[in-house]
DNA sequence: ATTAAGTTGAACCAATGAGTTCAAATGACC
DNA sequence: GGTCATTTGAACTCATTGGTTCAACTTAAT
């Protein structure tokens, strides 16, 4: 591996620059309208290298959606990471998550990959698996996790916490598609906070401890 | 008119049968595989027809998309309307909504819909107006209107009728994304119905009436 | 019957872009 | 310095497709 590590380095780099540039090229253009040859350029490599790496344009692309997600995947599970302990005020924890995962949601890269999604998901149902099902589905899963252990904990009265994640979950992401239409508005962080703090409100009220909660 | 109505019976009718038929293999292949020739077979007609009709590629998808959204709006709409006068039974009435809007939120069309507007909505920023704003909004703008009523009678607590309605929508629509794979599995209609009772649930836990609600 | 509007099919043009080929260049390793 | 794998740029092939043209045809109104 020694020898063989340092010569595929530079091997193993521009496949990476291919991969980075053709997600790139792919969230500006969508898969048909984007061509090879812009492809790249943006990965500043020639278009016969790009052949040598991923056969297909089809592989390609799918190569870079997997790349994508997983990334994407594992930022959002990073994020969830607070709830593990949470500090002696639930609400506040729930809302710094809550917030947190709704800025990771609505950047640049997020938008344009569930567009991608969205729009080949009829030609390409393979990368369905690789995507959804190890994309939301895990993070419906972790964030269920945690809310079990606090159910345990007795710091919620979920009685079902996979569907105690799902509907936060939703609460969380549905404002989204209509206030920042479909990810082509940028939302102020005021207004993120906003959606974050609501959603937590209505989910503690449904599924909190059972206290007196005002409005 | 009365001549020339006759006379562009025949005209209107062919203009019908293009947009319907150009929606319906825009919506199998996406806007860009999608070949004009395909679009005049699918509507019975020649190809220069459709260009006489609809200038360019561009505006035969543009007025499509608007056709489609409009009917999904309307049977969107016509769904909430038993709200009006809710049963004696309100959890009832809401979750036969519910269970409605789900139905139409899931079928063929609606998802075919929903995929183009995504994959589409960077190149065609217009139709985001036209569908987006007269679409999910107009509809959380009429259950808002319902739920300020029944919020009158004094049957809910709603103190924010479009935060309510926005929320309610959120914990429909939101669990479908994953369960039906991105519209890619159809869902049975007894999953539909679960989704549409654990989301009134939790939607009367939060804003339902001040009673002792037991899970 | 005549006219006028609209439709049809087929052929045509021009542009675009996927994928290939190849000789020259690069660069790491012996 | 020599060797081998890889990269590069440019040119090339070939299929697809948007959009147009045009002469023949339908159809309804006068």
């Amino acid at each position: 591996m020694s020898s063989s590590g340092t010569t595929s380095r530079g091997r193993i780099d521009k496949r990476q620059a291919i991969l980075e540039g053709a997600f790139t090229v792919f969230a500006r253009q969508g898969y048909a309208q984007a061509c090879v040859q812009e492809i790249a350029n943006e990965a500043g490599v020639a278009k016969p290298t790009v052949y040598n790496h991923l056969t297909d344009k089809a592989t390609l692309f799918k190569h870079a959606m997997e790349a994508g997600a997983r990334t994407a995947l594992d930022d959002r599970l990073a994020a969830l990471e607070p709830l593990a302990n949470p500090a002696e005020d639930l609400r506040a924890s729930l809302e710094d998550v809550a917030h947190a995962l709704l800025r990771l949601h609505t950047n640049e890269r997020s938008c344009a990959l569930r567009r991608l999604l969205y729009s080949e998901v009829t030609r390409f149902p393979d990368i369905l698996d690789i995507v959804v099902e190890s994309g939301p589905d895990r993070l419906n899963q972790a964030l269920a996790d945690r809310l079990a252990r606090l159910t345990l904990a007795g710091r919620l009265r979920a009685t079902d916490p996979d569907l105690a994640a799902e509907q936060l979950m939703a609460l969380l992401l549905g404002p989204l598609e209509a206030r920042s239409q479909l990810g082509t508005r940028t939302l102020e962080d005021t207004e993120l906070r906003e959606v974050a703090e609501a959603a937590v409100r209505t989910f503690l009220h449904a599924w909190g401890p059972d206290t007196r909660e005002r409005s």
